[in-house]
DNA sequence: CTTGGCTCAGTGGCCTAGCCAATAGGACAA
DNA sequence: TTGTCCTATTGGCTAGGCCACTGAGCCAAG
């Protein structure tokens, strides 16, 4: 029941807000990358906040990217602010984000799984079998696969031994989590699914590349027809 | 002629360090989701250091999404740990990182590629071609192209009209950056590299998904021929 | 027995005040 | 012109303290 509550209200630290502020102030005025911030006395005064507290407002910009901080020296602007950062809001946001989702989804996907099968060893075969066990379980209990879902793409993700790949596909994690729900919503879906895990599975044991990256293909556009985009064409 | 410069023998702050420390902390005691961290004044005296440097680190850690710091209640270990922050500075450090961001970068671009010339508009052929002329330019004059190749693939990359794939790209952009570097440094490679800019330029002007996609892949291809792999087939 | 209010100990949030350390740029000597 | 040194500026970090929030336990009202 309590399935869509309140967003639990969440806290805003105060250095939240410097780091808000300053952002926005970066961006309002024009600030390219090399310009200098205040010092951090000045700052902090203006903002009306302790300098331990800016400190940490722009130690949560640092990491981000918006700025590098510079011991005796000063504060100055990166490049890259703008896009980064607040991409991924915009894209959360945005309510035809499903198709992006898809389409990102099927260019790292089918080439994880191409590598799969080039790469796989006997334990990672044996993590994606498991998987697969799990999600059948699960379906014939009554369930949607969900999690069997998830584990099979990342036990195929780990099989093709890429940290870089992986690490995008963590990236879009939670994009991708919400189109599972979606399609594994649909009646008979969570069965066709599996069949698609399991075509691509004998691919990788077989250690063909180009069936799996074509198997994992079919599987994608399959979970792409989804309720939300069959209206729009 | 500052091209490549000494990496600029980064300074690591102190909150940094902390940071590392109970990043592994926390894999090493194998902390899971839920966990609780010590109190703060207890963690900053083991550690040797201020409650306030100390809160920088967790900043940190909590706007990368380690940890999760809840006013009044304590600090605890978030999901997806392990994977997301420390495999950016593990490929960072990794010595054949190259094939990996090759890899990717087929993965992405072909698909960019593709969406490219199914979707792009007058303006952004435009562009592409004023990458093209930029490089072309650069190139007479004895330059090596850097950054017209740069201009071209961003050109096609806005020209997808993804911000998720435009995001994840950014996400590599400085890894690919080093490959550029590497791969145009070559004799003879700024021409090649030119002449498979024009080949997918054709095919995204023709609106032919399949064909930008095959040139693009070629063009990935002929880059990562790089002498630093070309010992170990 | 359940519910709501109260208290209190534990914990993070933020501040003030201050000294240390790095940097850039100017003064000055060679 | 070049190299060295000095110094003002600016960030790095600490210490110590008060306030605000949370959760658990207790207790009285329903």
């Amino acid at each position: 029941m309590s399935e869509s509550f309140p967003p639990r209200l969440l806290r805003t630290r105060l250095y939240e807000q410097v780091a808000g502020q300053i952002s926005s102030w970066i961006s309002d005025n024009g600030l390219a990358a090399g310009d200098k911030l205040p010092p951090e006395r000045e700052l902090a005064q203006r903002l009306g906040v302790s300098r331990a507290t800016l400190s940490q407002a722009l130690v949560a910009l640092e990491v981000v990217g918006v700025v590098e901080v510079r011991h005796g020296d000063g504060t100055v602007v990166t490049a890259r602010h703008q896009q980064s950062t607040r991409i991924v809001e915009a894209i959360r946001r945005h309510a035809d984000r499903l198709p992006e989702v898809i389409e990102t989804r099927d260019a790292l996907e089918t080439k994880i799984a191409a590598l799969a099968a080039a790469r796989r060893t006997d334990d990672d075969l044996a993590r994606i079998d498991d998987a697969l066990a799990f999600m059948e379980a699960d379906i014939e209990a009554g369930g949607r696969g969900v999690e069997g879902d998830e584990r099979f793409h990342g036990a195929v993700t780990a099989a093709s031994h890429s940290l870089l790949l992986a690490r995008l596909m963590d990236e879009i994690g939670d994009l991708v989590k919400e189109t599972r729900l979606e399609s594994l919503g649909q009646p008979g879906r969570p069965q066709d699914s599996l069949a698609g895990h399991r075509a691509i599975a004998e691919a990788i044991r077989a250690g063909d590349p180009d069936a799996a990256a074509a198997a994992m293909h079919a599987h994608v556009e399959m979970v792409s027809d989804v309720a939300l985009l069959r209206e729009a064409p």
